[in-house]
RNA sequence: GGGGGAGUACCCAAGUGGCCAAAGGGGGCAGACUGUAAAUCUGUUAGCUCAGCUUUCGAUGGUUCGAAUCCGUCCUCCCCCA
């Protein structure tokens, strides 16, 4: 452990929102190895990159030698925090929870050292569901004046809109499972995106008072463009990091096309780029600025989706979109003989191969020239297929300027 | 519990008997310009067998030649009072 301070680490690279002790905080990092826990909420089966910012952080964190516990919210799932949402949300139901949690403690393994209990996985699930309502209210309840909740930001929003009793109390869970976890593990330090800083802080201070002892806060910048939008998000929804749900071509593809002055920000946060070679990436300018985002793809692809995975994604978008070879592996399907003859009409082969949702839309596109086979735009929207469309058994459509679909007839 | 208000397309939001598949904005998609960027401009954005038809304005049942618009019931949410 003779690295650098973690924390001037995280402060370079630009994670740090909020710390509540921020001179003590650093000095404990960078004198013993801590126990710290970052909670995930299971609202869907499958992280996302909002989430990677936070698991990057826990990498950075393990890597400097402290003990990340990953906390997944089988018990908080079942209320929903509500901060900085306008909406409340669904309730899930207790198995959409469990399949949720399941996802992502096998997405987490894949990042973060669970072995020998170097980090811990654990489901606040296990102490927030048995809990008696009354005892949780006099040792917890007691400590949390309500005057105060209602000034906090995270409310805000839904004090205009409308605020349930259940999500109410999503503060006072969260800040539970810190000191369960400060009690069982010895976790002092809670980590979270910036919108969990109420909450964090209400742990932090109920540790405090209940137990009389040190506990500290910090939060991170949120995934935001420069625009001040969150970002990470496609026509598709979120980009998730379960490759069924998002493949590795367009998760390269959507880093590669990021707004320039995204490109530093994003090296730093979601790659393990040394700083400088981030700085001089992150410096280039106008055209030159595409090859800082061909190497943002290609890192962040390899950190989510493994190596090999990258390369297949690089080399696919090289072929696209550049000059390499022909034969890498782009984005497609494949379709029987019969498939093919029946849906020679194009409209019909984009709706079967799912390029179109509805053959409306097929008509537009085609009409707005926006549909390309082997390169060639298609005019007509009565236009129909024909066997030396075929080129080796495939021929490639394109929808708009960057989305390939390699059809192939087998 | 009492009183008031609201639920409109992906989101926000206009529309209060026919001219409404429904203004406007956002977002999305496509075209032009580019650097597989941004900004900008243009078009487009319910479905289908597309100059025609079908389904849509919280749910359901009515009134009417005709309803998103009127009436009944129900559901959900917000505000004020308790």
């Amino acid at each position: 452990m003779n690295k650098r301070n973690v924390f001037d680490v995280l402060k370079e690279r630009g994670y740090l929102a909020q710390v509540t002790h921020e001179d003590e905080v650093r000095d404990l990092l960078g004198s013993e190895s801590v126990t710290f826990y970052i909670g995930f909420d299971p609202t869907a089966d499958s992280l996302h990159v909002g989430h990677f910012i936070q698991v990057m952080v826990m990498m950075h964190m393990q890597q400097a030698g402290h003990r990340p516990i990953a906390l997944i919210g089988g018990g908080t799932g079942m209320v929903g925090d509500p901060s900085g949402k306008t909406d409340m949300r669904k309730m899930m139901t207790k198995e959409t929870i469990d399949h949720n949690c399941r996802a992502f403690q096998k997405q987490l393994s894949r990042f973060l050292d669970f072995s020998e209990g170097q980090a811990l996985l654990v489901n606040n699930g296990d102490w927030l569901l048995d809990l008696n309502y009354v005892e949780f209210l006099r040792e917890v309840g007691v400590h949390f004046s309500v005057n105060r909740m209602l000034t906090a930001e995270c409310f805000k929003s839904r004090l205009e809109k409308g605020l349930s009793f259940l999500e109410f109390n999503y503060m006072l869970m969260q800040s539970y499972d810190f000191l369960a976890l400060y009690r069982k593990y010895q976790a002092k330090l809670q980590l979270g995106g910036d919108d969990q800083w109420s909450n964090i802080l209400g742990g932090v201070d109920l540790i405090r008072r209940v137990e009389g002892s040190p506990a500290y806060g910090m939060t991170f910048n949120l995934l935001t463009t420069s625009a001040g939008k969150k970002m990470g998000k496609t026509e598709a929804g979120a980009l998730w990091l379960d490759p069924d749900k998002t493949s590795p071509y367009e998760f390269y593809q959507y880093w590669r096309n990021i707004d320039d002055d995204d490109v530093k920000k994003c090296l730093a946060l979601l790659t393990f780029l040394p700083m400088e070679e981030v700085e001089r990436l992150g410096s280039l300018k106008d055209e030159k600025i595409n090859d800082a985002k061909k190497v943002l793809a290609y890192e962040v692809t390899k950190v989510i989706h493994g190596e090999e995975e990258a390369k297949k994604a690089e080399a696919a978008s090289q072929a696209l979109f550049g000059s390499g070879g022909a034969d890498a592996e782009v984005p497609g399907s494949t379709i029987t003989e019969k498939e093919f003859q029946d849906h020679r009409n194009i409209i019909d082969l984009l709706h079967l191969i799912k390029l179109i949702p509805s053959k409306g839309e097929g008509r537009r596109l085609i009409q707005q020239g926006g549909i390309y086979v082997n390169d060639e735009r298609i005019e007509a929207i009565d236009h129909t297929l024909t066997d030396s469309d075929l080129k080796d058994r495939s021929l490639m459509i394109r929808k708009g300027k960057k989305v390939y679909h390699k059809v192939t007839v087998e």
